[in-house]
RNA sequence: GCUCAAGUGGCGGAAUUGGUAGACGCGCUGGAUUCAAAAUCCAGUUCUUUCGGGAGUGUGGGUUCGAUUCCCACCUUGAGUACCA
């Protein structure tokens, strides 16, 4: 039997053993201790995969491959996040049911994975969309509307719990996170009021929540937009004109759990820009709360500023011009310019007054406050740089340690008083805290940021005008989308009041609907369901037509976004077939938490931050045993397009004789393209255009034109047109087919190509060679690369070896095809190692001593680069080790069954058929992974290197148990030495033994 | 503006604690093999040079016997974020 590397073959054998075999299947119960290796789970897209995406899944599976060898239990599942806009895009332009869409991109996906050799547990696979899995995002979102914030527990409870504190004393007492502007009640009042009143209260308090919040509305396209389908305040398709709407939308109550997201980070070891970006989001600042009263009003307006230390720098204050005391305070006298200015702010949208730092704009209200201490009056602006949405909407103004202030103060005049000793404000504020000294006053004088900030927020409390306090800038989450293709709640309404629908009855399937547009009234497409009315005698979704308000009432018609599915997938994969929880007990304490999560960074401060949240809430529930679940998480970085370019003359560059038609007939044939090297030499030299320009014309002309007649020629390099070509057409050497170029466009069929030689292009007698970019892999840069393709062309185990082969992880690197020749003849130098024409060629030899020397510093070095995701530096291993053993000549077994060992979590398929080839009858998967014996790497000497005041100029071979002053000896001895040094007398020498020796002089 | 990350050959990148800069691969050049091509194999490939050398890891400085690595300032690129009081 001849022995051939035919890789589809060994490729499509061993992905049909691991599946028949069901290889990869974790077991719930195992002595061996578990590992949880989690990929973010994809959204099945139409496109399906390209090489950018199977990036992160390569990772993981060499990690999760990598930790079967060491022993462990490996959970690695994989699934779909397959809710989504594309399906129901997709529906409302063809009418096809997005289940339907969804599937068939799921079976691509599904396939394209397979091929690439991945070891996931398919038996654990989950998808969003699917009735059996949404069951439990429906019963976390009733979990969620029975559940309130306690600040003294600080934890989620029982919504019970609270309605046990009203009926007892009243709400006065509890300390809970709620809405704004709650009325206090006793116990008496609570049991007084009626069921409604009741129900309306407690949702005031629950951790989900129905409220009033401010959406995109397209009035054109009958749907709510998001933030990034807006441009230039209208909508990005068709350009429709956007408002802002009010509508009741289910909010969740993820801010009473910012400071515990925030303190949660510190245990984790997730990328440090990833904590820092739900730092940022989270946006904990830490000051005062101040009172000012508001002279000749019992108004008072309320402030929060992070530096309560400079108080008695406040020269002014500004309001948001949305500020509810606004109107209040304004004066006869300034009512006017104070309306104008409001009206004008209004016009302005959020994203003009953002992007516009610098105009300087407000108004002044004709009020004044009164300073807490001084009691001297301070004049109220208003200003649009204060925001009504962010603190209380009102600031304290401190010109002279706040840029802000002090641009305000300077445009109106207003005096900017100094309150730090020893500081110049003439020119700018000074907002550093680390060198403040306070002065000017009064107690305050001569502290420091922290002491004064401590003395002020102790004064503020004294007077009862201020307390310290702690802001977020983390808002609550919108959880309402008003969308098809997503999960339905399990509520119905009573009386306009939200009803969860009992556990027991969950799923709420999602009901069939005609059309998956918006309603004509404006309602979400679920409006369109004809079966969607809760009967609450029989526990059945009815159709609409029963509805009767008494035992039949209308469902909620809001699905749930796309975060909802993705927040708690990973305790599903635990126990996925689970009908009675979402997961057992037994099942969440074996497998407890993701040790090692890899994803995208776009998902930051999304998914990342609201699967935290949920997990910290399903914990405080007693559901969950962590409350966080992923230990590690790693960003992996894009995989980016190496565009190809073709550069076309402008057409003015040639003048013909005729008319009309035929002059535009022609044009089109005189599609010039000049090669991408030659094109660069031709700008750097005048003679050598004027050359070339003549030399085109004369073959031009020479060319059989039909219809006009070329009558000039005369190229502009400046106007040269940049043509993506598609990138399949391109070869390793950036030379063109030009062949398939033509064919690829009508308007290019008789195109004229002018290759590096500057010749017309016929058969062969010239190449043209495109000019290369990086760009972000997309189908308009016609760079997209399929995994399909690479997978025939090269096989699995060369795409996965070529994906991790071009760069560290976590850093965005530019695919070029070109590059796999290198990995793949690696694959087949390894092949060869093993088997040749005459068959398998591996000995019982005993391993040389330099075999062994190979083998032992390729596991170290494997081992340590998998443990610190430095996959790409152990691919460079592998091609060493295969070089040494090559040219050792080495086949004895005892070597070269322990590589395949290294390698198989990289090339899987390679590994597993010349590990069959050996003669093992069962997978290569769960052998134990080489151990290393440093005895192997011991050296009795060092080839040093001999360094000039730090330059290496040679090396010299000397024994590793030399001493120090005897290799000095041998050095000075050596006649380089001498030569370096041209008559001059060392003034040091530095010997490291082991490492280096370096004269000085 | 702020925060974070990163700047090394023609290209992707390596150098693990301060100790031989450019491993490994692509591409390129030359050669072998072949009728030819593909494939394969061998040699060379940072720049510069008067062939002795010399310079060199974004720029400028510093610490050190010795710096891609540590410190300071600056420049460039990428990512995130923003009148957040």
């Amino acid at each position: 039997m001849t022995m051939k590397y035919n890789f589809n073959e060994i490729e499509a054998k061993w992905q049909k053993y691991w599946a028949e075999n069901q290889t990869f299947k974790a077991e719930n119960q195992s002595e061996k201790p578990k590992y949880y290796v989690l990929d973010m789970f994809p959204y099945p897209s139409g496109a399906g995969l390209h090489v950018g995406h199977p990036l992160g899944y390569i990772a993981s599976d060499i990690y999760a491959r990598y930790k079967r060898h060491q022993g462990f239990n490996v959970l690695h599942p994989q699934g779909y996040d397959s809710f989504g806009l594309p399906a129901e895009q997709y529906a409302i332009q063809t009418g096809q049911h997005p289940a339907i869409t969804t599937k068939d991109n799921i079976s691509t996906y599904r396939r394209q994975l397979d091929q690439i050799g991945f070891s996931f547990d398919w038996s654990r696979e989950v998808r969003t969309s699917d009735p059996s899995y949404y069951k439990w995002t429906q019963w976390i979102f009733i979990q969620l509307f029975n559940s309130w914030y306690n600040n003294d527990t600080d934890k989620a409870e029982d919504i019970s719990t609270l309605e046990k504190l009203f009926s007892t004393e009243g709400n006065s007492n509890v300390n809970a996170v709620c809405d704004d502007n709650i009325e206090s009640f006793s116990a008496e009042d609570w049991n007084d009021f009626s069921s409604e009143k009741q129900q309306k209260i407690l949702l005031q308090y629950r951790l989900t929540y129905l409220a009033e919040t401010e959406v995109n509305w397209c009035p054109a396209l009958g749907t709510v937009l998001a933030n990034d389908e807006i441009v230039n305040g209208v909508s990005e398709r068709g350009g429709h004109p956007v408002i802002r709407k009010k509508m009741t939308q289910w909010s969740m109550r993820i801010s009473a759990y910012a400071e515990r997201l925030l303190q949660g980070l510190n245990k984790i070891d997730w990328t440090d820009s990833l904590k820092e970006s739900q730092r940022n989001w989270i946006g904990k600042s830490v000051g005062a709360s101040v009172s000012f009263n508001v002279n000749n009003h019992d108004a008072v307006i309320d402030v929060f500023t992070t530096r309560p230390d400079t108080i008695f720098g406040v020269s002014f204050m500004t309001l948001a011009p949305e500020h509810e005391l606004v109107s209040k305070i304004t004066t006869p006298e300034q009512k006017e310019e104070v309306d104008t200015y409001i009206k004008a702010t209004a016009k302005r949208s959020e994203r003009d007054r953002m992007a516009d730092v610098k105009t300087i704009s407000g108004a002044f209200t004709g009020a004044y406050a009164e300073h807490p201490f001084s009691k001297e009056p301070i004049p109220i602006w208003i200003g649009d740089y204060v925001l009504a949405g962010y603190g209380t909407g009102a600031v304290m103004s401190v010109p002279c340690g706040d840029e802000r202030d002090y641009a305000f103060a300077n445009h109106f005049n207003i005096p900017i008083p100094n309150i730090f000793e020893g500081v110049d404000i003439s020119e700018e504020a000074f907002s550093d805290k680390e060198k403040t000294i306070i002065a000017n006053s009064d107690f305050l004088n001569g502290l420091n940021y922290k002491k004064a900030t401590k003395r002020a927020i102790y004064e503020l409390e004294q007077i009862g005008q201020g307390e310290g306090k702690t802001n977020y800038r983390l808002r609550d989450a919108v959880f309402s989308r008003q969308r098809y293709w997503g999960e339905p709640f399990p509520v119905y309404y009573m009386n306009g009041l939200p009803q969860m629908i009992e556990a027991e009855h969950l799923p709420i399937k999602l009901p069939e609907v005609e059309k998956y547009l918006p309603t004509e009234t404006g309602e979400p497409p679920l409006g369109n369901a004809t079966v969607w009315a809760w009967d609450t005698a029989k526990n059945e979704v009815v159709s609409n037509d029963l509805i009767d308000n008494e035992t039949i009432h209308p469902l909620e018609l809001n699905t749930m976004p796309g975060w909802a599915g993705s927040s708690y997938y990973f305790m599903r994969y635990m126990d996925p077939d689970n009908q009675n929880e979402i997961a057992s007990k037994e099942a969440m304490d074996y497998w407890q938490d993701v040790d090692l999560y890899i994803g995208g960074s776009e998902h930051a401060t999304g998914h990342l931050l609201y699967s935290r949240f949920w997990q910290k809430f399903l914990f405080d529930k007693g559901v969950v045993p962590y409350d966080e679940y992923a230990k590690k998480l790693i960003n992996q970085g894009m995989i980016l397009g190496t565009s190809a370019f073709a550069y076309r003359l402008d057409l003015g560059s040639f003048g013909f004789d005729g008319k009309g038609e035929d002059i535009k007939d022609q044009m089109y044939k005189f599609n010039v393209f000049v090669s991408s090297e030659l094109l660069n030499r031709l700008k750097d030299s005048v003679e050598e255009k004027v050359e070339f320009t003549n030399k085109v014309r004369t073959k031009l002309a020479s060319i059989n034109l039909d219809k006009g007649r070329l009558v000039n020629v005369n190229i502009d390099l400046k106007r040269v047109h940049a043509i993506h070509a598609d990138v399949s057409f391109v070869n390793s050497s950036n030379e063109l087919d030009v062949k398939a170029f033509r064919n690829w466009r009508e308007e290019y069929k008789a195109a004229i190509f002018i290759g590096e030689k500057g010749e017309i292009i016929e058969e062969g007698n010239d190449v043209y060679k495109v000019g290369r970019d990086v760009e972000k892999m997309s189908k308009s840069k016609y760079n997209v690369v399929n995994p399909d393709d690479i997978v025939a062309d090269y096989g699995a185990d060369s795409l996965r070896l070529y994906e991790m082969f071009l760069g560290p992880l976590e850093q965005y690197k530019p695919w070029n095809t070109a590059g796999i020749t290198g990995v793949h003849s690696f694959l087949k130098k390894l092949w060869k190692l093993y088997a040749d024409d005459n068959g398998l060629k591996v000995t019982d030899a005993a391993p040389t001593k330099d075999n062994l020397k190979t083998l032992h510093k390729t596991i170290k070095k494997v081992q340590e680069d998998i443990e610190n995701f430095s996959f790409n530096t152990s691919v460079s291993t592998f091609m060493i080790a295969t070089n040494e053993l090559t040219a050792q000549k080495c086949t004895s077994k005892d070597i070269l069954e322990p590589l395949l060992i290294l390698i198989s979590p990289y090339a899987p398929h390679i590994a597993e058929e010349l590990w069959s080839q050996l003669g093992n009858t069962t997978s290569i998967s769960t052998a134990a992974f080489p151990e290393f014996d440093a005895s192997h790497l011991v050296e009795s000497s060092k080839n040093y290197p001999i360094s000039f005041n730090g330059k290496m100029r040679f090396t010299m071979e000397l024994p590793l148990d030399m001493s120090k002053d005897a290799i000095e000896e041998a050095v000075l001895a050596n006649e380089k030495t001498q030569e370096q040094l041209a008559g001059r007398t060392p003034k040091k020498v530095i010997v490291v033994p082991g490492k280096i020796v370096n004269i000085v002089g």
